[in-house]
DNA sequence: CCTACCGATCGGTAGG
DNA sequence: CCTACCGATCGGTAGG
């Protein structure tokens, strides 16, 4: 072990501490992709952010694809926190994703990262393609699974294709983003969204 | 008038010609910007195309904005074409939606431009932001409009309100074309669009 | 429409 | 983490 190398100590290690910074860029990385998105945040740009070089940022990650991958699993994480609850009914989901609109509409800069990201990554040699292949999937299957239970509940109207509805949710939440990133004050999103549950549901919501 | 200048001739004019070979460009610009996004389509990738130097396209467009500008208007004016059918009731606006979605399922090409610059114009100094203010706002009001008359007619379900179902029916058109330009053949678009208009009638369509 | 050219910016490497 | 540097690419201008 080289003299200048970080050590990997219990006590207060260099190791905890480049862990933390590169956390914080990651943060500021997504921040970045939200302003400007994939394409207008340069390695150089994010560096500012972070008050180093561009290339201290290739200290932390090997490339440009790199950076963006930790973004998107740092998205993940904080996403699935917010989506998958401990105790799961199906109305609890519907209500959850209810939830997440209005906390998306909170907080603008996710969501315009989440937008500009997702269009780019329609290319399928986007380097986010497959992580939007998945996302979709996962997320209609979630939707899906809950729309589901309340038809064996006999909860849904008659006609109601759950996996058609929970595309159209997905699709709903996604388009609305776009909308109300563009003219906000225009676009009332979870109310939208909750007329839309409304029409699948035989009984109103609460 | 100098000498070298083409003249407006009603015969087979110069003018004429310039003019065919712009809307040439124009098209083919759309198509670089649906392949590649409006980033990603540099001046010497839709020259490349169009079988001259990125110059020669300075010729034609006195910057990259006014080539942009350009593919917009184009697709509006063959949008307006699909859209605004001659007689048009209410429920004929609503089919014609429809149709236009599956129009737009067989061309990929103009539905990726489409999706990727109403991304990218989320940002309120980007060239085509305010062409997508107000096309989402004129969108909107069509859709909203015709399903007002709907209501009117006693054709839509209680509790239905015209302007959160046309935004929603908006939204849903967008967020569709991105989860099918990530994964098609993974959702149906008019399917769940037609889904979507089932659940705000009181009678199905047709 | 062309060639020739400009300043700016990009991601990444060498070497410390 | 840094400086110094690379080759590639960008939109645009000069001048014909």
């Amino acid at each position: 072990m080289s003299a200048g190398e970080p050590k990997v100590s219990a006590s207060s290690g260099g190791y905890a501490k480049g862990r933390a910074r590169r956390e914080q860029i990651v943060a500021l990385a997504a921040e970045a992709y939200g302003d400007v998105g994939y394409h207008g945040a340069s390695l150089r740009e994010i560096a500012k952010r972070a008050g180093i070089s561009h290339v201290g940022l290739l200290y932390y990650f090997p490339n440009r694809e790199a950076l963006l991958a930790a973004v998107l699993e740092r998205r993940d994480e904080q996403d699935s926190a917010l989506l998958a609850p401990r105790v799961s009914s199906p109305r609890a989901v519907v209500q959850h994703l209810l939830d997440l609109a209005e906390h998306n509409a909170r907080h603008a800069g996710m969501v315009d990262l989440y937008v500009r990201l997702a269009a780019e990554a329609v290319a399928e040699d986007h380097p986010a393609h497959s992580y939007f292949v998945e996302h979709y999937a996962s997320t209609r299957a979630y939707v899906q699974r809950a729309l589901g239970e309340l038809a064996e509940q006999g909860m849904l109207r008659e006609g109601v294709d759950a996996q058609a509805a929970a595309a159209g949710f997905v699709a709903l939440m996604d388009g609305l983003q776009v909308q109300w990133l563009t003219s906000p004050g225009e676009v009332d999103m979870a109310g939208v969204l909750r007329a839309y549950v409304q029409q699948l549901l035989r009984e109103p919501l609460q």
